[in-house]
DNA sequence: AATTGACCCAACCGCCAGTTG
DNA sequence: GCAACTGGCGGTTGGGTCAAT
């Protein structure tokens, strides 16, 4: 009856197995492709001596056996970059894990649908399009609420200009459709997850200010915390001022791989991505968005996918 | 102690794009 | 140009585990 259960389709009048892979099958997988490589994974099971299909190896070879995967819980920072990577290229879960070192798509898809979705639904955002469900946010006050609008507006902002950019490398493609409000969600997770409230990011104001210039990693900055009366504060000046009241000192830094502001002292003043600052359309941030989305693995289909 | 339900994750399936003959 | 093959990807499933009742 179990035999049967996992008995799969015949090659060759091969019945070829199905199911969880026993000790002994990993062994001749690994010790396998350790000597030869995996070569064609269609005609690898035959030559290794699996009743397995060459695809069910490769599956096992990329998502378990490889070397080079880390195994375990997704510490804080590896969800922030899930994230954030997520409400940019969306569920491409390989791209996303060629930014995660030692971490495969599927564990992040694994990750992202038992664990990340459901506490992005609990802090009243869709994990798809990253906006509020509805009015119900998880914030209760309407200053809040209003703070989630500016980021709305900024990262809508932010999304055109990063578009703007890719097509310029890519001058064939046809113009985009305008891309989605889309929160930082970043910001609001690490809200969220330090307990502290959503008043980051935003300039004053109802319309939308110009972004920021760009830093440079590990530049000292200081950001100047505005508030527009509903509580926003926002990146407003990389500044040469001396650092003095409402200006908040810290410093830039891509070791989750794209730049992110983080003030000198903890507190509870301006913490989180930096992705308004990209915005401003100027050569630094071309550069940086060019090998960014390199980085981020996209590929030519990615990103005709991404446009058209 | 037994049952139930939620959670986790390995593995499968189907689709798509690129390559080859 | 076309069909067959191959590899890669994302969505989904189902079995194991564990906590709550």
């Amino acid at each position: 009856m179990e035999n049967e259960r996992y008995e799969g389709r015949r090659c060759n009048n091969v019945v070829l197995k199905k199911g969880p892979w026993s000790p002994l099958e990993d062994q001749k997988l690994l010790s396998y492709i350790h000597l030869h490589g995996h070569g064609s994974w269609a005609s690898l099971p035959s030559k290794a001596g699996l009743k397995r299909c060459g695809k069910s190896c490769r599956l096992r070879w990329t998502n378990y056996l490889r070397p080079d995967i880390k195994r375990g819980k997704f510490n804080l920072q590896e969800e922030d970059t899930i994230i954030q990577l997520h409400a940019l290229v969306g569920n491409r879960w390989s791209a996303i894990a060629a930014h995660l070192p030692k971490r495969t798509g599927n564990e992040i898809k694994n990750h992202w649908n038992t664990n990340l979705k459901k506490k992005m639904i609990k802090m009243g955002l869709d994990p798809v399009t990253h906006m509020p469900i509805n009015h119900r946010l998880g914030c209760a006050q309407p200053k809040d609420f209003a703070n989630l609008c500016h980021m709305a507006q900024w990262e809508s902002a932010r999304l055109e200009a990063e578009a703007r950019l890719v097509r310029r490398q890519f001058t064939a493609l046809p113009p985009p459709p305008p891309p989605p409000p889309c929160f930082d969600v970043l910001n609001a997770w690490e809200c969220e997850t330090t307990g502290g409230t959503l008043n980051c990011f935003f300039a004053g104001g109802s319309s939308l200010q110009s972004p920021a210039p760009f830093p440079a990693f590990g530049e000292e900055l200081a950001v100047e915390d505005v508030d527009d009366g509903g509580g926003a504060k926002g990146i407003m000046d990389i500044s040469e001022e001396l650092y003095g009241d409402g200006v908040t000192p810290g410093v830039v830094d891509d070791s989750l791989g794209f730049p992110r502001f983080t003030p000198a002292d903890d507190g509870n003043a301006v913490v989180g991505g930096w992705w308004g600052s990209v915005a401003r359309e100027d050569d630094v941030a071309a550069d940086y968005w060019g090998s960014s989305l390199d980085d981020v693995a996209f590929s030519n289909r990615d990103l005709r996918k991404l446009f058209c």
